[in-house]
Order: C-alpha cells, then sequence, then structure tokens
DNA sequence: CCCGTTCTATGGTGATCACCATAGAACGCT
DNA sequence: AGCGTTCTATGGTGATCACCATAGAACGGG
C-alpha cells in the first residue's frame, strides 16, 4: 500500500468547515476540492459515495472531536452544573471565534438533508444519541438530580438552540441562558 | 389596479413549505414555480429581487403568524409555565403531523443563509426579535420570575433546540423538555 | 372603446451542479 | 525489474441552477 493519503482527510476537514458556515446544499462539491487543494478526480477515488458519503465523514468526524471535548469537559468537572457552563462557554467562544458563522456541525447538515438523505439522517442521529449517551453517563456519575438521560437532553436541546440564536442575535447570551436552564 | 394577484401569496406560502423541509439552497426556484402552479415569467415580475426576496417573505409571514400564535397561547395562559408548556405542546403536535420534517420556518433559512445573504440575516434576526419582545411581555404581564427578556430568550433556545433534536431523535420528548426547562 | 397598467405565458441564457471516464504517476511487493 | 494497487490529474457529461427578454392576455380608468 502506498503513502496513506492526506488529501480524504483534507477533503473532510475542508467539508466540515464549509458546511457549517452555509449547510449542505450551500456548499458546491467543486469548493470543496478547491478548498482541499486537491485534484477534482481524486474525489470520487476517496469517496465513491459521493458529497452525501463526504457529508457523513464530516458529521461523523467533527462529532467525535466534540465527543472528546465532552468527556474531557465533565470529567474534570465538579457537579454537573458546572460541567455545563464550562461546554457552553467553551462552545460560545468557539462561535464567536468564527464571527458567528461555525453553526453546529450536525445541524447544518440535518436540517439540511433529513429526511431526504436517509444515510445522513442516520449519521446525525447517531452522533446525537452518542453525545446523549456520553452525557447521561456523566451526569449519572455526578449524581445530577432527576433522569440522566433527560437531563442530557435538556443540555443538548439547549445548546442546540443555542447555536441558532446567537448566530442570528450574535451574541454569547443564548449559550450563557443555555447552561443556566440546564 | 386589476385583480390583486393570488400567484404572489401562492409562491410566498408554497416557499415556506418546502424551505422548511429542504432548506435554502435544497429547494429550486423551479420546484417553487412549478408546485405554486404559476408560470415561471409571472415569478420575477411579483419578485424582482428573485429568490431571496421571496425566502425573506416567506420567513416574515411564517414569522407572523407564529407571533400570533405565540400571543394567543399566552392571553388565555394562567402562568408563564403553563402557557410555554402549550406552545410547546402545539409545535411538536404540527411538527409531528409533518412527520418531522416542517423544521422552523425562521431557523431552516438561517442556517443556509447566514451571514451570505444580509437582507435574509436581517429578516430572521427581526422575526426572533420580534419573537422575544412579544414574549418578554406576556412574562411581565403574568409576573413570571426573573428578567422578562431573558425568560423569552430561554424559551425561545429551548424551542428552537428542541425543533432541531426532535428532528433527528422523531420523538416529541425534547419539547417537552424545553417547556419545563423556560 | 381604447389606453395603460398588471399579470401571465413561453422560451431560452450562461453558469454551476454533482458525477464520471480515462490515463498516467507513485509506490510496495515479489 | 516488473507487477498490482493506490492515488493524482485532466477534461468533460447531462442536468439543474437562478435569472431574464419578450410578448400577449386581463382588467381598470378615461
Amino acid at each position: 500500500m502506498p503513502r496513506p493519503s492526506d488529501a480524504r482527510s483534507r477533503f473532510i476537514d475542508t467539508a466540515a468547515v464549509l458546511f457549517r458556515q452555509r449547510g449542505y446544499h450551500g456548499v458546491g462539491l467543486s469548493e470543496i476540492i478547491e478548498a482541499a487543494q486537491a485534484p477534482k478526480g481524486s474525489f470520487y477515488h476517496h469517496f465513491p459515495g459521493g458529497k452525501e458519503e463526504l457529508a457523513g465523514e464530516a458529521v461523523r468526524r467533527a462529532g467525535r472531536a466534540i465527543g472528546r471535548t465532552l468527556d474531557q469537559v465533565f470529567e474534570q468537572a465538579p457537579s454537573f452544573e458546572a460541567g455545563a457552563l464550562t461546554l457552553a462557554t467553551m462552545i460560545a467562544g468557539w462561535f464567536e471565534g468564527s464571527d458567528w458563522s461555525a453553526g453546529c456541525p450536525v445541524t447544518t447538515v440535518l436540517l439540511d438533508t433529513t429526511p431526504a438523505s436517509p444515510a445522513l439522517s442516520v449519521a446525525t442521529r447517531e452522533v446525537f444519541e452518542d453525545w446523549i449517551t456520553k452525557v447521561a453517563g456523566h451526569a449519572e456519575r455526578l449524581s445530577a438530580a432527576g433522569d440522566p438521560r433527560e437531563r442530557a437532553i435538556k443540555l443538548l436541546v439547549g445548546l442546540e438552540g443555542a447555536w441558532i440564536v446567537a448566530r442570528t442575535l450574535r451574541s454569547a447570551e443564548p449559550f450563557r441562558l443555555a447552561a443556566a436552564m440546564a
């Protein structure tokens, strides 16, 4: 086997960035290929499934990255509430750093493709379920009040809502309020 | 002036439905025109600003409709909490009735166009601000605890988040939890 | 009745869409 | 060295994109 291609990886990361800014249909394949500085022809070698396969990989990779962050934050949090606030503050910081343009990598693809693309619907669902399971585990470990899964979904709902509202209001306040709610 | 055109109105309503399902870039103009059963040429007569102008009208009209619902619900609610629960239940019902495909009319356009289209960014922002102002007024009138505007944003964040998460989970639970949070 | 405005109707425009056929280059293996 | 696989590179494919030029139909007011 020749050298492992970093072109494939660049495709995924580039696509993730662009999809978060303008959604799945808002970004053309040619723009992704150009931004990834890869030849057009090698795209379909790495992604026989085309744009959908690429988006699926982007969603899963970004999902895993956030999942890791989520574990790190809650592992060193003194309480579930403190962890939720730290997480919300972190996301708000990244979001503001992107000038309120880098939306949730799952949501931005989800709204453009569900239920039109079953494969992508499954990918987004699995990422959300993974996050919920992880957070519920931390909620239970930190002996937070109430049902762990419900608390996890509450946090997810609050953060996703904040990610939407903050984009228009161009303010971190929704994240602060989301953390306070959950 | 000849008869007021109902074609223009059909364009707006048709576009609103389709944008909510698949986002701004996910729906082609030709599909909207065909679904509205209008000739292609009359579109640019009614909307010289093209697709963006149409989307702006769709967002504002849908925003006003939800704004009216919001007033109706809170005007006959015994408390802010009761109103929030009723509202969340209503939206969840509509959403499930569309087989979890009719997303928030603002969000679905917002994520596809902000900040690429300043005009649409303004439209989505104005609708959200209108909702917040309305809900804050009801919160104050019903003497809900805490800052009225903060409570309004909390409810908005919760509902928008629920609208996202419920789409993937295909369940009304996120709406129930959003109401409980706010 | 005729004019002027409003709206409908047809038929494209160039540009971009996602996708692919084909061939050569780069490398590991035997 | 020669083979087989992996990847790069080029150059399109038909389809759809948003948009528009042009002309006729439908209606009001004078």
